[in-house]
RNA sequence: GGGCCUGUAGCUCAGUUGGUAGAGCGCCGCGCUUACACCGCGGGUGUCGUCGGUUCGAGUCCGGCCGGGCCCACCA
């Protein structure tokens, strides 16, 4: 039909036919960063605004986008849009991680690669270099892939964690802690990579279950022999005790004594130590201090001597028939070695048990005897906690907060340095007669003379820190401390933390510990807000070896980066993984062209934005209907954005776009358009006041589509300034009319009596572009009496005409609505169609009269619960006796 | 060894304070009714893991069991 009344002048636009998402979205970016509009300003003019502060958690350097930055990004884009759109002073603030080890073990990769070289043909300084080359040319590449996902970050205060500024505050935080007795240095038991050759934190190190063996080994002859278990037998080597439980009667009489210590000939105390788990094996434990954080402390107890037995690379070095033998080619050497002297007592294979492994590169860990430097965590681990159950920190969803106390209330002091070259050096210097130095950003160094003559005999601590150790910082280095600069003054603390909660331990919770500590009790952010981790679309978690991986970039190719952040969004519930296939992208890609055709729709049909809303008596019910039904969506989206509802938000957006303005309130606008005149110039105005409004409301989960729209439905500047939506009074916010329930129940009904007259009609067979003559009778009776041009529109029903011959007849509530179907009524499938409502209907009926019949139900229930079974009822009863009715009036078939 | 989460339609998930079970995708039928076939209209899909308890009433609260998943942990 034409919609196009020939009284308007002839609309147009600029809109193709077809959505093409590519087409869409490659102009717009770099226009909104030219235009500025994601550069915070902490100038004086801003300074009366509230402001809304994201730090992004910074990627790596080496990294590029995967799905679960899309997904945590595009949440953050969408927070700090809205703010925008609210009139906040908005900063989302990017930046990356230089990844000490992950970064430093590329490089070395590429270089051996591309010059054939190793780290240890370089100097320190011309690795170093090198790095910084590297970064140059190859790093950073996420930075365009989130671009092309529609980041509205601000780039011109793009940071990384080695910068010289983010490189002084790390500095100053070291010293300062240092000066108050935080960071020590001190040799223990840490986790040692052989294969990264580095210390590692006890989170950089994975548990899992290994297949391996236990052997059981006889310690000692005769009656002073003893039995003891283990999985690594190569470091009996370094044994230095067997330890006892106290009070373990049957080795009472061994404590004190010493046994021989086979394959060494050396004799080695048996202690008594509560450690020791008397119902474990034999109940008792061979002791190696220098390779068992276990034993190191029983060694500390009873005053052990350490005997370390491996060197950096777990290649054995005691004295020998092992001497120059990995680990696990040791193992089977001692075992074989002690099994010929008669030794082996037991052997347990395969024996399944927890075995350390790092992180990065999967290799078992080693624990291993090192001097290394230590926050000392005590005081920063408690406020961490508190700032948390004072409330003055939010984690959402609350039921993450548990690990985070799980973390912080039982945290070990954290080893923060690394045996690397890329990363942030140890400020600390040691001198030729013994001395420590721990230098601030503005200190020289001590190895210099004022005049800039060599002071001989100082070295710095060659070590660099845990990468963590400057992410912990990323808060308020990122806005320039230790310096008090605006961006501080405005920015800190920021408002909402972002991130998986894979990462509360080796990120939340430290900057928590080190933004309290720095900023003199002032909590980083005000909320945590925890995403799950994006799996595969059978819930699997996405792994290479699995081939589930996903690249965002094929699918941004495939659908455009709206459907890409509308999908991800849409499974966002807190805290919770979200399963994605393509199929769902595509979905959201439907929804995208959808909206494209809807606004097309508008456009062709004159909608506009232009002069204000015609008033409540001007409006048709349809527009009310459709107003109110606006504001509620808006209200739910705003809700929404408060609780990071995400997939709340985007699904209601969804379901009114789809299922309410497009296929009801679009389907009923053809009407008065296409009557021209007032009712033609009121429902453009109101087609234009939905569409701006869903436009806004849609915009920060789908930017591009929504301001490719917006801009030609409105001819404003830009959908990322404009003014966002609220129904509810808000501040700034723009506010929508208040809810219309006669509107809706009217609407309501009409959608009711269509959706039957359409079931009828399938039911029939009735093709659906058939115009069937009808009659609708009771109209009047109801609400609906000004619908009867939109009911038959809807349903396509003709009019009477002439020579009507009722043949069939519908019923929707008080209406009847009887069909001329030139009297090829299908009786069969008429037959089926009332039997089964007729079955829905008694049981109904049964249901209602049993509750009923319940004197406790009727004593004890809420009035109004019972008022509605009472309808129910009420209800029932009528449809069973129309519809027994209309079976026994249908004629009998064959 | 502790602690947490979870079991709802074929698949992936929503279900606010207990008051007739929902969505997307998939599936079935009919349609090119000029915004949209990346579409329209209609349809069905479930003993809400299981057993018991509280309640007038339980997917929703409590307990046992079974099945998944996760986190933490120095049991050799």
């Amino acid at each position: 039909m034409t919609t196009t009344p020939a009284d308007a002048p002839r609309p147009t636009t600029n809109l193709p036919s077809q959505y093409v998402p590519a087409q869409v979205e490659g102009p717009l970016y770099q226009g909104w960063v030219d235009r500025g509009y994601f550069t915070a300003d902490s100038s004086d003019k801003a300074a009366g605004r509230p402001s809304y502060t994201i730090v992004i958690p910074p990627p790596n350097v080496t990294g590029s986008l995967h799905l679960g930055h899309a997904f945590q990004h595009t949440l953050m884009d969408a927070l700090t849009r809205r703010r925008r759109m609210q009139g906040y002073e908005t900063l989302w603030l990017p930046g990356m991680d230089h990844a000490g080890i992950a970064t430093q073990t590329l490089v070395e990769r590429y270089l051996a690669e591309t010059e054939g070289k190793s780290k240890h043909d370089y100097s320190r300084e011309d690795f170093i270099s090198r790095v910084w080359d590297w970064k140059h040319h190859h790093g950073g590449r996420i930075l365009g892939q989130m671009r092309r996902l529609g980041e509205g970050v601000d780039w011109t205060r793009e940071r990384f964690t080695m910068d010289e500024g983010l490189s002084r505050a790390v500095q100053t935080i070291f010293k300062r802690l240092y000066d108050d007795g935080l960071i020590y240095r001190a040799e223990r038991i840490i986790n040692w990579c052989p294969r990264c050759r580095t210390a590692l934190s006890d989170i950089e190190v994975d548990h899992h279950d290994d297949d391996g063996e236990l052997v059981s080994i006889r310690y000692g002859d005769g009656s002073s022999s003893i039995v003891v278990a283990t999985t690594r037998a190569e470091t009996m080597l370094g044994d230095t005790a067997v330890a006892v439980h106290p009070d373990d009667d049957r080795y009472r009489h061994l404590v004190g004594s010493t046994v021989v210590l086979p394959l060494t000939g050396r004799r080695i105390p048996v202690v008594a130590d509560e450690h020791v788990d008397p119902t474990f094996g034999t109940g008792a434990v061979k002791v190696t201090p220098a390779h068992d954080p276990n034993d190191f402390g029983i060694g500390q107890r009873h005053g052990l001597p350490s005997i370390s037995i491996m060197d950096e690379r777990a290649v054995v070095t005691a004295p020998g028939p092992f001497q120059g033998l990995d680990r696990f080619e040791a193992r089977p050497a001692v075992v074989a070695a002690l099994r010929e002297e008669g030794r082996i007592v037991a052997e347990k294979r395969p024996y399944l048990h927890a075995v350390g492994h790092c992180m990065r590169c999967d290799t078992v860990v080693e624990p291993r005897l090192s001097e290394q430097w230590f926050v000392k965590v005590g005081p920063l681990a408690k406020a961490a906690g508190d700032a948390v159950r004072d409330g003055r920190v939010t984690i959402h969803p609350a039921s993450m907060a548990g690990r985070y106390f799980e973390w912080v209330d039982n945290m070990h002091d954290w080893c923060i340095s690394r045996q690397l070259w890329w990363g942030h050096r140890i400020p600390v210097w040691y001198g030729p007669t013994g001395e420590t130095v721990c230098l601030g950003p503005d200190d020289k160094a001590p190895d210099r003379a004022p005049d800039g003559t060599e002071i001989p005999g100082w070295r710095q601590d060659p070590d660099v820190l845990d990468t963590w150790f400057s992410s912990a910082l990323w808060p308020f280095s990122t806005l320039g401390w230790p310096d008090d600069t605006a961006d501080l003054r405005q920015f800190y603390p920021t408002d909402v933390l972002l991130t998986g909660y894979d990462i509360i331990f080796f990120w939340v919770a430290r900057m928590m510990m080190f933004g309290l500590y720095a900023m003199d009790g002032v909590e980083p952010f005000r909320t945590v807000a925890l995403t799950g981790l994006v799996r595969d679309q059978h819930g699997r978690k996405m792994s290479k070896s699995k081939g589930n991986v996903v690249d965002p970039l094929d699918w941004m190719d495939a659908y455009g980066s709206d459907a890409l952040r509308f999908t991800l969004a849409r499974g966002a519930n807190p805290g919770t993984d979200v399963p994605i296939g393509a199929e769902w992208v595509a979905s959201s890609r439907n929804f995208c062209t959808k909206l494209w055709n809807a606004a097309r729709f508008a456009l062709l049909n004159g909608a506009t934005v232009e002069g204000e809303l015609p008033g409540r008596d001007e409006q048709s019910v349809v527009d009310r209907w459709i107003l109110s039904r606006l504001a509620a969506v808006t209200a739910q989206v705003d809700a929404g954005y408060e609780d990071f509802q995400f997939a709340k938000t985007t699904e209601a957006l969804y379901h009114f776009v789809w299922d309410e303005l497009c296929d009801w309130y679009l389907e009923l606008a053809k009407l008065p358009l296409t009557a021209g005149g007032r009712q033609a110039e009121v429902t453009r105005r109101v087609l234009g006041e939905v569409l701006d409004v869903v436009l806004r409301l849609l915009h920060p989960v789908t930017p591009f589509v929504t301001e490719a729209l917006w801009t030609e439905l409105t001819g404003g500047e830009s959908l990322v300034v404009a003014q966002w939506p609220a129904s509810v009074v808000s501040g700034v916010a723009r506010l929508l009319p208040p809810a219309d329930p006669a509107a809706e129940a009217e609407l309501a009904d009409l959608q009711r009596l269509v959706t039957e007259a359409r079931r009828f009609r399938a039911d029939q067979g009735l093709r659906p572009g058939k115009r069937v003559p009808a009659r609708i009778i009771g109209l009047d009776r109801t609400g609906l009496a000004a619908h009867e041009a939109d009911i038959r529109f809807l349903a396509t029903l003709d009019g009477e005409g002439d020579g009507f011959v009722p043949s069939a007849k519908l019923t929707s509530g008080a209406i009847v609505v009887e069909l001329d179907l030139s009297g090829a009524i299908d009786v069969e499938a008429e037959r089926k169609r009332l039997t089964k409502d007729l079955a829905a209907a008694r049981k109904e009926r049964e249901q209602a009269t049993v509750k009923l019949g319940n004197a406790d139900f009727i004593a004890k229930a809420p009035d109004a619960v019972v008022g509605k079974i009472r309808t129910r009822l009420a209800t029932a009863e009528a449809d069973v006796a129309r519809l027994e009715a209309a079976l026994s009036s249908l004629p009998a078939t064959p």
